[in-house]
DNA sequence: CTAATGTAGTTGAGAGTTCAAATATTCCGC
DNA sequence: GCGGAATATTTGAACTCTCAACTACATTAG
């Protein structure tokens, strides 16, 4: 693989680079604004929502949001205290917990998705025809795929 | 505009979303294992690296990395104590101040520069085509400016 | 030329994130 | 089953970031 960028693929670098920041930047904005809490937060609640009975093991709600197991059991002890989650020790394995939605939960992610939906994805993405939405989907995915692979360890 | 995305919309909201978040950690990744800093005073340093003299106004650092003024001097205080960069009363306004690489700062941009390149923006933007990393650029740059503008302000 | 307003940055407190170390429980080999 | 390695999660400290005052200087109005 060649050492540097192509113009155009400097000019990628930047377009990428920006979206990454001002996106973080708009959803933590938004996020805070709707709920006072972190997107990061958000992410997990909307997780635990679309799983079966509303909860998951931490290990994989961890692996699911793809943030470590530290992170994750900070927000969750953050979350508790706000009365969103409920912890239980996992049955069959006494090492794991179950984390649980609650019904306070449950409101709040059925409140906020809304609202992440028209706040930020439809003004972002709106405008974009089926095929052009395509089309990005299609050139990021590949690099989606490259940077997990980069994610842990010195590239596994 | 509709206030539901398609199913290409909807894919590439996943894909937009998902290299935000991944980028953002392999970028802090790749910052902290080569100088042991976060990825934002990089960019400071690179911002005061690419100016005349190597030095700018505050000010006009904060409006350049998209940060708040109190982000900046924070990050300046830090960056100050680490021998990064120095601070002067700007000259001619006395409320504001001159940021400026000191020479160990200009050695880190040095040292930098080259890895991030190399082992991030290589890797991921690499492998496309001129065409490809000229679509790319093309379909996000729209929505680096809708999100541009969202960002301050109830939508100024 | 003084008071009011605006602009540039700073500060401190509170909250989230990271990293390394610790704890608890399960699994495996003998 | 018993001791050691592996797995799942927690904890604490250090650091960064955000938000809301606050300070200092500059500008404008009267």
């Amino acid at each position: 693989m060649a050492e540097h960028l192509s113009a155009a693929g400097n000019r990628a670098w930047r377009a990428v680079a920006l979206t990454s920041h001002l996106l973080s930047a708009e959803l933590e904005r938004q996020t805070q604004a709707d709920a006072a809490m972190p997107h990061a937060y958000f992410v997990l609640l909307a997780a635990l929502y679309e799983a079966p009975g509303y909860r998951l093991r931490a290990g994989a709600l961890a692996d699911y949001a793809l943030i470590s197991p530290s992170r994750l059991s900070h927000a969750v002890r953050s979350m508790e205290a706000s009365g969103w989650v409920a912890r239980r020790r996992a049955e069959g394995d006494g090492r794991g917990q179950q984390v649980e939605l609650t019904d306070a939960g449950v409101d709040v992610v059925r409140r906020l998705a809304p609202r992440q939906q028209t706040a930020v994805r439809v003004p972002l993405l709106g405008g974009l025809s089926d095929a052009e939405a395509g089309a990005l989907a299609e050139l990021l995915e590949p690099l989606n795929a490259r940077l997990r692979r980069s994610g842990p360890g010195p590239h596994v």
